[in-house]
DNA sequence: GTTGCTTTGAGGCACGTGCCTCATTTATGA
DNA sequence: TCATAAATGAGGCACGTGCCTCAAAGCAAC
């Protein structure tokens, strides 16, 4: 593996097909196509010998010919929030950059969006989709027992279903998206690290603690703090609700309840809201601030000095890698999942 | 697009074919090959009408039963450095994946490994490769003009070139690697905000500066030292050329005359070899020490607090990267491209 | 009008697999 | 042993494209 092959190797892929594989097996292409599709009416030990050929040859289904001979393509549907804020806009950007991307590869990539904060309307139209409509589904979604019961009985249903973004807790690591958690940590690891004062307090700002992803990253943040930073107090979290009224009221209301604030973490992944606040409260001392996902505000940001880190997901990966996830899913293929982590990137004035 | 598109464009894909072609263009499904594949003997304005076909019907062609048809497979090669540091292990493990993972697509991918110090070899081993044996190559190889060279005349000979890793400063944004520059930058604004000492110097380890990478890396590293952080003097980079002793010694000799070292950046990709003489020196404060690449002896530094922050590149993502970009210029769909950027990721002791 | 050239058409086979049908063989139970 | 069912084989068509041959048509110069 690690030395160069033997030329034969390099000149040419000469893949057993079906035929060698009815040839070495002893059968019919006819049976070696009832086995590699599944089809009953095989005696077990015919079974046995066509798997024995199909792993002495080393066969692989060319899935090209396969696609092509079942006219296949793959039709992918993601299930988005209206509510529009920027970082939405760009996943939209990238669903439809992806659609070019992968037109000659036979997927198409659609999109429904939906009252995010509806979970019976979620959970509705997730019931009308059946696998005649569309093979596989990314689903950014709250948690909520009417949405998680929707996609076990859409996956009943032969259609692939992705969590996309927002986790989802019975997907057992089958999703896209970050580890939130860790994100959280890497939030609380540089806010501590890069707060030079004695001692202070953290104020913690979100959209929403309903969200799992919001949890996730409280979690770690908290537990970094805990650990490491005993010099720093996280406040309790403020919620916006994704109002800039109701931001503008509560931020300011705790920011003057503690003058010691030193840090400032943003978990909402639309960070304009409370970041307009902060902007607008100027801090007697200055104060560290982190915040996630990569907008034109949060860059803007990051470069006027508002925020001394942001914490993003890249949206063009996530789109793309639910993608292919979606269609390794629907081919059976189970080898790629592990491979698409998503990772956290931080973004710092010098790295824009 | 942002809308739930009509049923009849979720219930199937239905793409237009040659034949549709030939029948709109009012010409033979034998021209339109001609056009398609570029073959001559085709008047102007007949070209014409195929293109303005294609245009109309938005035809794409069906790469799944092209490649079928050509019975085409693609044979890339990965052309590495021999030295077996940690970081190309890692690279070697994920390319055997990949193996196996891209199998079903007719991708193949062999590794050919050469003296990282002999230009003249790997020049010469690239100009013994046609596109007889192999469709793309990816190469990491230190910028010599010898290399540059054989790259050019590879790509005349129709195969495909790819720096990887290692940037090549021809390729015009067309490599698979990270922005070194900006990974530069981040590492000098991590140990800058890091640093609570009002002022010190800072030790910069390579193995050498002859590679671009660390001349890139440095750059950044400085440019943010400057404008930023004026209390730090970086010292000039102490290079150990990939040897244990001499690291020892140099490094050795670079902490004995300066005690006001407050912090340490790893240029290195491997990081194991000047960690190690760290480890040891054991410094009277604590110093702020941050290096490259994930590799079994950096995660243990994290843990450890022998470092407090790695920066690091997917060494999985680097791979399935160079694999798909390869494919795609192999087919030429210069798309792709833009959308392949290698993130930078930051490891702290809490998100390993 | 003839010659010679270029351009176009018609048709077919191939790639590897999926999915049919129909005939034939083999196993099972009475 | 025979009737019936289950298992298997033989063969063919389809998918969309690439690539080939050979014939026919168009076109130019003589």
């Amino acid at each position: 593996m690690d030395e160069k092959s033997e030329p034969a190797d390099l000149l040419g892929i000469l893949r057993p097909t079906t035929k060698d594989l009815a040839r070495v097996a002893g059968v019919s292409r006819a049976t070696v196509d009832r086995v590699l599709n599944g089809r009953d009416g095989v005696r077990p030990d015919t079974v046995k010998k066509v798997n024995a050929a199909i792993r002495d040859l080393g066969f692989v289904r060319n899935l090209s010919a396969a696609n092509l001979a079942k006219g296949k393509s793959y039709r992918f549907l993601f299930v988005l929030p209206r509510s529009g804020d920027q970082f939405l806009e760009e996943i939209h950007r990238h669903i439809a950059e992806a659609n070019t991307l992968y037109t000659s590869e036979m997927i198409r990539a659609n999109v429904h969006q939906i009252e995010e904060h509806d979970p019976h309307r979620i959970a509705g139209y997730l019931s009308s989709l059946s696998s005649q409509d569309v093979d596989g589904v990314a689903i950014m979604a709250p948690e909520t027992p009417q949405v998680r019961d929707a996609i076990t009985r859409l996956r009943e249903r032969g259609v692939c279903a992705l969590p996309f973004i927002s986790n989802q807790a019975l997907s057992g690591g089958n999703w896209v998206g970050i580890d939130n958690r860790a994100a959280g940590c890497t939030a609380g690891t540089l806010l501590g690290r890069f707060i030079h004062a004695a001692q202070g307090k953290i104020l913690v700002v979100a959209e929403s603690m309903q969200s799992r992803d919001s949890l996730e990253r409280r979690l770690g943040f908290d537990e970094v703090m805990n650990n490491q930073f005993h010099n720093l107090t996280p406040l309790p979290t403020i919620e916006t609700y994704g109002s800039a009224e109701r931001a503008q009221r509560v931020v300011r209301a705790a920011i003057d309840r503690n003058p010691e604030i030193v840090g400032v973490y943003i978990l909402a992944s639309e960070a304009r809201i409370p970041g307009e606040v902060l902007e607008a409260a100027r801090f007697v001392e200055p104060v560290v601030a982190i915040a996630h996902e990569r907008t034109p505000f949060t860059s803007a940001a990051l470069t006027s000095g508002l925020l001394d880190a942001v914490i993003t997901q890249d949206p063009g990966h996530l789109v793309r890698s639910a993608i292919r996830r979606l269609r390794a899913m629907t081919d059976n293929l189970t080898t790629l999942n592990s491979q698409e982590r998503i990772r956290i990137e931080v973004l710092l004035q010098t790295n824009l």
